[in-house]
DNA sequence: CCGGATCCGTCGCGATACTG
DNA sequence: CAGTATCGCGACGGATCCGG
């Protein structure tokens, strides 16, 4: 058991305010959320369609561990966000790539963000503010 | 010290692509993505105005603790996503409120939790093919 | 009624060592 | 090269008790 299951469901309906419930965003929401996955879906994005290898991928995020690069990878590619291709060498190749779902959810990213870069330094201002305050 | 701050922040660049270490993204990214901050925006949002009490908050969003509502609430004012009033009543009330700013956040969540809707069903049985194959 | 303080379990993540 | 296996820590979040 973990938690009983609340209420942790958003959606939207048709007038575009949000409502729980409607389908399962949370589970998608925390795995975006994650430390690497939108790192990942980024260097993906830039080879504009060159598909990368396993090493490369991990130089360009920078930082990753092999462990978390794969399991990243590995959700992704179950999600069906990105497509993992194993070549039968030696050594061993594998190449990866956005599917065409994984680049469109490119453009909500790229809104979210865009949003954040906007009013990041308003909301910095308001935390020194804040914590000033006590 | 904390990870020794590894290239974990992403922007966009002007070209509309993403690169890292524009503008710290990430801080921002985790709180919008913790377990409750969008459900307690989302219930604000729906209020259309009309400010929440603790309780009654706390009640529509359903299955949060008190003390989570509080950190969350908490950190969103911090941001100047959310306004907090208190009333020097017995018994207390304090009423909570949206900012501008937080009304606006509802733009790019809006464009992310329509992507997960359109795109949901395809991702689900993605995951049960991509689980039945071990 | 609205929280602060404390305790504690869980889990994401990093480090490291090993393999085909 | 591209992983898998194991260990351990630290942060997040739930439960509970207390306080103005």
């Amino acid at each position: 058991m973990k938690g009983e299951a609340v209420n942790v469901d958003i959606s939207i309906d048709a007038a575009g305010s949000i409502a729980p419930d409607l389908c399962p965003v949370r589970p998608l929401l925390d795995r975006m959320a994650d430390k690497w996955s939108l790192l990942v879906i980024a260097r993906l994005a830039e080879a504009r369609g060159r598909r990368l290898r396993f090493s490369e991928l991990m130089r360009a995020v920078g930082g990753v561990s092999q462990r978390m690069l794969t399991t990243t990878l590995r959700n992704l590619e179950r999600d069906g966000l990105v497509i993992r291709e194993v070549f039968a060498e030696v050594p061993p190749r594998v190449e990866y790539e956005l599917t065409e779902r994984g680049k469109s959810f490119l453009i909500p990213v790229r809104t979210l963000i865009g949003w954040l870069e906007a009013n990041w330094p308003d909301i910095q201002r308001n935390r020194e503010l804040y914590d000033k305050n006590e």
